[in-house]
RNA sequence: GUGGAUGUGGCGAAGUGGUUAACGCACCGGAUUGUGGCUCCGGCACUCGUGGGUUCAAGUCCCAUCAUUCACCCCA
């Protein structure tokens, strides 16, 4: 049987690369209009780094890394997410010491081991950002922008924000020990994962899908009930500021992340109608992220989005991306000095920034003609015998399905000549 | 890791044990020996996912296996 593509992956080509193209130029533009520089790191990186940044109560680390073995016995774990490559990147190079704070961008492939469903996969891609150094709520309330500035500028609808603050290592503890009693009499009621979670990182007993644990915790204490003044007030501010943006969102008490790094703001955004896999942006706060893996305590702050969703999300909408006016030319040569004189022509239509084709097979001009066509060519440019006798060629407009003749050498000129004629009509 | 669904030519899709496995689309060629989009004609299946089994006979039944897909967990 002939060889396929890993499970999980995908080919991307002509017809789908071109939305791609679209989501990935509103990205750059958003966030370079917010101030927001590309950052590019390793697709592989140390695995300490995701054991130590991602956390090792995760499932991601537990059981959805790519790791491997290198030949110098190192391990080497394809990224499941930038956040931790970001902050190394920070550390490593030393960005502390640039004008704070650092804000950057990214978009690329990560790599879980999961099983596949609508919406998931093992290679996919993340678009996200990351403000390094900056701990003030506005901070919070501009990233949370980001988010929804691009959603509007693509026309993406039907998505919620989901916001909630699961406190810091402050007041976690007293949240620990009030859940811890709350649930104390009813842990065996609990589903496998929370009765592990109970001990873990009960906190996340919190947003399990299992009914019988939602049921148990609907009168649960939640982080927001008992943050401390510090964080109490944080996510108050955040909230002014996103109203002062007009921007719609909701608390949503029991979201608790699943990564171990984040702390106060933590938020999510929920679309409809692409499948069980609903989360098409994550992120939140991550405060003690930096110092974790060795730098200087830095407060950071980001999200990830996966663009296979939002571009699922687009298509559920039917939403379309601009289609790129693009005149592309044809040039059908019969014989071979016609050919050599139509490559020359190609090569100069091309040169002027006209996208042009030639025939590369030798087929017939009538072949020639219907391939023009199938590639939705607006000029085709004729050169046979005749032509080339009287050093002429004849340019069909496909559109109009009228022709002319002209002179071999001013082909370039006549073809730029209506190029511009239809744009100023346009 | 667990559960369900599916697996016929490039794609979509008939086929409910029995001659050379429909059809549609796409692709390639021809009908005007130099001109597209419509029409007509023709071309394009050495594994019906793979391997076993039942049967005189299997794409059609059974088993296994692989793949795809949806869902659970979790996440983007």
């Amino acid at each position: 049987m002939a060889i396929q593509r890993p499970k999980g992956t995908q080919d991307i080509f002509p017809g789908i690369v071109e939305k791609w193209h679209y989501l990935e130029a509103h990205i750059r533009k958003v966030c370079s209009d917010f101030g927001y520089q590309e950052i590019r790191t390793p697709i592989f990186e140390s695995t300490e780094l995701f054991q130590r940044g991602v956390g090792d109560t995760t499932d991601i680390v537990n059981k959805e890394m790519y790791t491997f073995l290198d030949k110098g016995q190192r391990s080497i774990t394809l990224r499941p997410e930038m956040t931790a490559s970001v902050c190394r990147a920070y550390v490593e190079n030393k960005l502390y010491s640039q004008p704070q704070p650092v804000k950057l961008y990214y978009m690329g492939p990560m790599f879980r081991y999961e099983n596949t469903q609508a919406g998931r996969f093992r290679q996919f891609h993340q678009f996200g950002a990351e403000v390094l150094g900056g701990e003030d709520p506005l901070v919070d309330a501009e990233i949370i922008q980001v988010i929804w500035e691009l959603y509007r500028r693509i026309g993406l609808r039907g998505v919620e924000v989901h916001i909630n603050s699961v406190g810091c290592p402050v007041c976690r503890g007293e949240h620990r020990e009030r859940l811890h009693s709350y649930l104390q009499d009813r842990v065996a009621e609990l589903c496998q994962d929370c009765q592990s979670r109970f001990e873990r990182n009960p906190m996340r007993i919190l947003d399990c899908k299992n009914r019988d644990c939602q049921r148990l915790t609907v009168g649960a204490p939640t982080t927001l009930e008992t943050l401390c003044d510090d964080c109490k007030e944080h996510f108050d501010k955040v909230q002014h500021y996103l109203r002062i943006l007009e921007m719609p969102y909701k608390i949503n008490p029991k979201m608790v992340r699943g990564l171990d790094y984040y702390q106060k703001t933590a938020f999510e955004v929920m679309a409809e109608g692409i499948g069980a896999q609903s989360a098409i942006c994550g992120g939140g706060r991550y405060d003690g992220l930096v110092e974790e893996i060795g730098g200087p305590a830095t407060p950071g702050i980001g999200f990830a989005m996966g663009m296979e969703r939002i571009l699922a999300v687009l298509e559920k909408q039917q939403a379309g991306w601009e289609d790129e006016t693009d005149y592309k030319v044809v040039v059908a040569a019969l014989g071979e000095t016609a050919r050599e004189k139509g490559f020359q022509l190609t090569m100069e239509l091309r040169q002027a920034n006209i996208s042009a084709q030639m025939d590369l097979l030798g087929r017939g001009l009538k072949s020639q003609m219907k391939h023009a066509d199938r590639v939705q060519a607006r000029y085709a440019v004729i050169i046979g015998e005749e032509e080339l006798a009287g050093n002429i060629a004849i340019i069909r407009d496909m559109k109009l399905g009228d022709q002319t003749e002209t002179a071999l050498e001013s082909v370039k000129e006549y073809i730029l000549d209506q190029i511009n004629q239809s744009q100023r009509e346009v």
